[in-house]
DNA sequence: TCTATGATCCCCT
DNA sequence: GGGGATCATAGAT
């Protein structure tokens, strides 16, 4: 496969950090890239949430409940872990930290970056606005991720994440609490969503101008 | 600009 | 059997 020139696949040692807030942090402005049946997508992530394992009552693995769908976030860091909600979407997160360890970060929205035509196929949209990445169901929809790419490695060639060097400004990002987690008591208020300011692929927000 | 609602199904209890 | 880490649309304001 061929990427553009000064694309560096993230190595392990980016996911297996026990620091899973700083790792959703450092993952704005890097590129999420998906290389299924030829087709070449990307985007910036411009959103993320990080998920604290089995202490956070909005994780799917809070408690250490460990089932079929969580398990992939009990293994080693650097693989996906998609699951299906709402009836119609898929959900894709990174998993970071070593086995045993169930953290992960939901990756809410993107910049497209290439393949934009293919992404316009795959969600059926006419024309490439914000819409398209904004969110993390369309980002899965956007980049072909369904949940059978659950527990693919982000160390193989069809999907992972890359830094093409971008440098996201420190006062250029910003911490809120989580969406849709209303459910997690205390935990819905910690600031664990991190988004670049001002991008309009930012979900959750109204766009002016 | 906002709120309400329907779509739609896998996973867990 | 019930609810969910959502999205697009309609209709009210």
């Amino acid at each position: 496969m061929h990427l553009p020139e000064g694309w560096q696949q993230l190595p392990d040692s980016f996911y297996l950090r026990n620091d899973v807030v700083l790792i959703a942090r450092e993952l704005l402005g890097k590129i999420l890239v998906s290389h299924f049946d030829g087709e070449l997508t990307a985007g910036r992530i411009v959103e993320t949430e990080a998920y604290n394992g089995v202490a956070d009552k909005a994780s799917h693995a809070f408690g250490s409940r460990r089932t079929k769908r969580t398990e992939v976030m009990f293994g080693n860091g650097g693989t996906a872990y998609v699951y299906f909600c709402y009836g119609m979407h898929h959900l894709f997160n990174v998993v970071t930290n070593g086995p045993d360890v169930p953290h992960a970060v939901l990756i809410r929205a993107v910049e497209p970056l290439i393949g934009i035509e293919e992404m316009l196929l795959r969600t059926g949209k006419q024309k490439a606005d914000y819409t398209l990445t904004k969110g993390p169901g369309n980002v899965a929809k956007a980049l072909g991720i369904t949940t059978k790419h659950t527990a693919y490695s982000l160390s193989g060639d069809l999907l992972f994440i890359v830094d093409d060097g971008f440098k996201t400004e420190e006062e250029s990002i910003v911490a809120t609490p989580r969406i849709g987690v209303a459910y997690a008591a205390e935990d819905s208020l910690l600031p664990y969503r991190f988004y670049i300011k001002n991008n309009k692929y930012v979900s959750g927000k109204k766009v002016k101008g």
